[in-house]
DNA sequence: TGTACATCAGTGAACGCGCGTTCACTGATGTAC
DNA sequence: TGTACATCAGTGAACGCGCGTTCACTGATGTAC
């Protein structure tokens, strides 16, 4: 049994955890670090123990993001192999399901404004989990004949762009008026078409 | 020549274009309506008698920004005319070079949370900017054999979701690490390859 | 087991700040005669 | 052209608010003997 401090608990993790659900509810900009702390059952003080002020908090939050996003693609991978095929487009596919289940976490990697140097740290996690994608893309792009095969990262950065693209206007009620597909629709079908693009699928399938 | 008002001249405009510069510098959260008043040269209470309150100011700097970024497509698409396949790839080089040029537009509209049926003129002009994008998509999908052929808005989802995620990831500077290619080069590459996946360009072309 | 002491997580009061918004006003501009 | 009046854009003072952060403190927990 994990033993608890002393007055809270575990008031780091709370806080962190506030931060998330307050931060999926209200974006980047609503969240503050004294209703994070309200919401662990703690004065604003309290979260100074912890951590250096609201920015740094935001940047765990961030962190761990990172963290569970490297699993999620790192363990997509693995079960999709030994395909070098079907191992990307299962990262393809946990990205989309990654944002959708950590919506906090999500936004505040990506859309809370924080650097991912901020910390060296956050620098190597968000490196890792990067650098998952780049692998898949590298060991697909083998299948394609050196002479029309482009440079893995940009093949990479292509997917990375869309996927982030279909999460920001598509799996989200602002802006993008809903379309009539599923984000996970478009994702799989864009994807489909891109390797379809790189001869990666035959053209009549 | 433009009759200027009573005392500022123009201020309602004055007060967007500061709003843009402040957005474009600090994002959707750092701007405030009394900064906003004050580059304005003017007091913040002045701001009242031209907008109803800061997300007002905000709304009117998207609207603006969806204004020229239907021009700017309509532009391209024109230009690109007659050929379907040029003026698809026109209005999507248009779409990052509006993003480049216009920040401040482009945050409004996409980043600062501002719904786009606040009012029923930023749906409208919102809705005819996107109009641009699927007519164009709509035309360049006739050129592929109905049994394989994608729904347009499908067609045109893709493109925008790596447009955007194109801007939001490489074009600029925070979240994602710089890539080795341009936004221009990975949007341009990234588009080709899908479009020579539903099989508009040649394969070995 | 019991006592004395050290540690340190969380308190609560206080701070200065800039925010968005309101209000009665002022005074420059426009208009009627 | 000159005067009296109406309009209304911008003023300046004030408001209440919640923010992030600081500080000396308290009191529960852990530890040494």
């Amino acid at each position: 049994m994990p033993k608890r401090g002393y007055h809270h608990g575990n008031l780091r993790q709370a806080l962190v955890e506030a931060a998330l659900t307050l931060i999926e509810a209200k974006g980047p900009t609503g969240f503050t670090l004294s209703e994070a702390a309200k919401q662990a059952g703690v004065t604003p003080a309290a979260v100074y123990r912890h951590f250096d002020g609201r920015e740094d908090l935001i940047a765990e939050a961030a962190r761990q993001g990172y963290e569970i996003f490297a699993d999620v693609m790192q363990y997509a991978y693995d079960k999709g192999q030994p395909s070098a095929m079907s191992a990307f487009e299962a990262t393809g596919r946990a990205y989309l399901a990654f944002a959708r289940r950590y919506p906090g976490h999500y936004i505040a990697m990506f859309e809370s404004g924080i650097s991912v140097n901020r910390n060296p740290e956050l620098a190597a996690i968000s490196a890792k989990a990067r650098r998952v994608l780049e692998r898949a893309a590298e060991e697909l792009s083998q299948h394609i004949p050196p002479e029309k095969r482009p440079p893995p990262a940009m093949f990479s950065a292509h997917v990375w762009a869309m996927s982030h693209g279909v999460v920001e206007l598509f799996a989200r009620n602002s802006p993008g008026t809903q379309s009539p597909f599923s984000p996970e629709d478009l994702l799989e079908t864009g994807i489909g078409v891109y390797l379809r693009g790189l001869g990666l699928i035959p053209p009549d399938n």
